[in-house]
DNA sequence: CGCCCTATTGATCAGCCTCAATGAGAGTGG
DNA sequence: CCACTCTCATTGAGGCTGATCAATAGGGCG
């Protein structure tokens, strides 16, 4: 459910479209500013599959996964997305993925049609977002096609931990969660955990928290 | 290798590329009509991983594979490009796949930067083409993180099909391009294969040649 | 403290992989 | 025209990784 003192705000976007239009390349920053803020609680709904799609989205603080499902519940997550990272560029006049928070999130939300027709060369143009997505998608069926369960998961505790530039991890989603990001099953993932911190290549301070202790050995396992 | 007979006609381009861009929103059909055509034999290079991406492609005859692979050898097909389709949009500034010709093909080389500037809003726009091939990527991720050997094989059948709009299929592609395509071995697609052949879901001719007879059938095994 | 949800661990199973042998088809040359 | 070869596809037997089913443990919260 959206939070209701959002709702209202919503419609200051036109205003906003029309003078980022305006200004074009005099304006490198329109992005960056424009767009209004909601607030999502843990796995609301931000869009569902299907849906037109009107905008895009910036997080802000927490962090969304992108999936999608098959009609008998298996689930595959595209994309996990943190602060800063934009997201909702997926189909063409609808979505094609669904999107929810993974625990309590704030947003910016950018009109599509907006971020479309920014032709800054700036990092978050059009263009440069979806190379970016293209090719962390590349990654990723390289993953799910061909590596093993270790491989993956080392993989992902590597990627999560360069993308938040932090020492110790602190894992915004459940197992199931990056269970069904891998294409493993939760089980699966667990027993890897406990394996990659038995070999001492990880600590597990919690379950959410985790300390890569040995990077080199983590990297090599990935390849 | 390249054909001789081509390659200097590769230096035609920069100014093709002026031209384009000179033209832009007045020239719905730059990009069409724009560049050079190479040839390819069966197997050849078009692009190595970590190469600089100049330029993009467009498969006017035969068939391509983008691919990544692990330093182990294993190796993961991205995409087939069929005649019609553009390639080459992968990485920012050098190329993220390696890009061989399936068999005997023939490509139109676009300048990048032409492809990337080109403002108009047709269905070859750098934008729609990055959006269409993401979102097939996210198909692609569902299927390798979720789908059972039968369902890969159904799906890529019906896709291949219906990309080719033909009736009987003829695949320009080994066993073991599939293979690498839908994450499986080259063994477990052959016993598919005769296992959808003895369900009466599809013929094989030979074994590059199949005839889907039952593709409701089919498209219920792949949900 | 007890409840609920999630994570871990154990035992067993199955789907796909690996290794190995056979078969089919295309191209070559006697 | 038919052996011969080479490559690729198919088929078979057996093994292994990860899935499934089931039980236990932990952790947050009223």
């Amino acid at each position: 459910m959206q939070s209701v003192a959002f709702k209202s705000a919503h419609f200051e976007l036109p205003q906003a479209a029309l003078a980022a239009t305006a200004l074009l390349e005099d304006h490198p920053a329109a992005i960056e500013t424009s767009g209004v803020r909601m607030h999502y609680e843990r796995d609301e709904e931000i869009f569902g599959e299907g849906e037109p799609s009107r905008n895009v989205y910036r997080v802000v603080s927490g962090s969304v996964r992108t999936y999608r499902v098959l009609s008998d519940g298996r689930r595959q997550i595209v994309e996990f997305h943190l602060a800063g990272d934009v997201f909702g560029l997926d189909g063409d006049l609808n979505h094609h993925l669904s999107a929810e928070a993974v625990g309590e999130t704030v947003l910016q939300v950018i009109r599509r049609s907006v971020f479309l027709n920014d032709r800054t060369e700036g990092s978050l143009s059009a263009v440069a977002t979806l190379l970016k997505k293209f090719q962390r998608a590349q990654d990723h069926m390289l993953l799910l096609g061909r590596q093993t369960a270790c491989e993956r998961l080392s993989a992902f505790l590597l990627d999560f931990q360069r993308r938040t530039k932090g020492g110790e991890i602190d894992l915004p989603m459940s197992r199931q969660d990056i269970a069904d990001y891998l294409g493993l099953t939760i089980e699966t993932v667990s027993r890897t955990m406990t394996q990659l911190a038995g070999a001492g290549l990880i600590d597990l301070v919690s379950c959410r928290r985790i300390v890569l202790r040995n990077v080199v050995a983590l990297d090599r396992i990935c390849q």
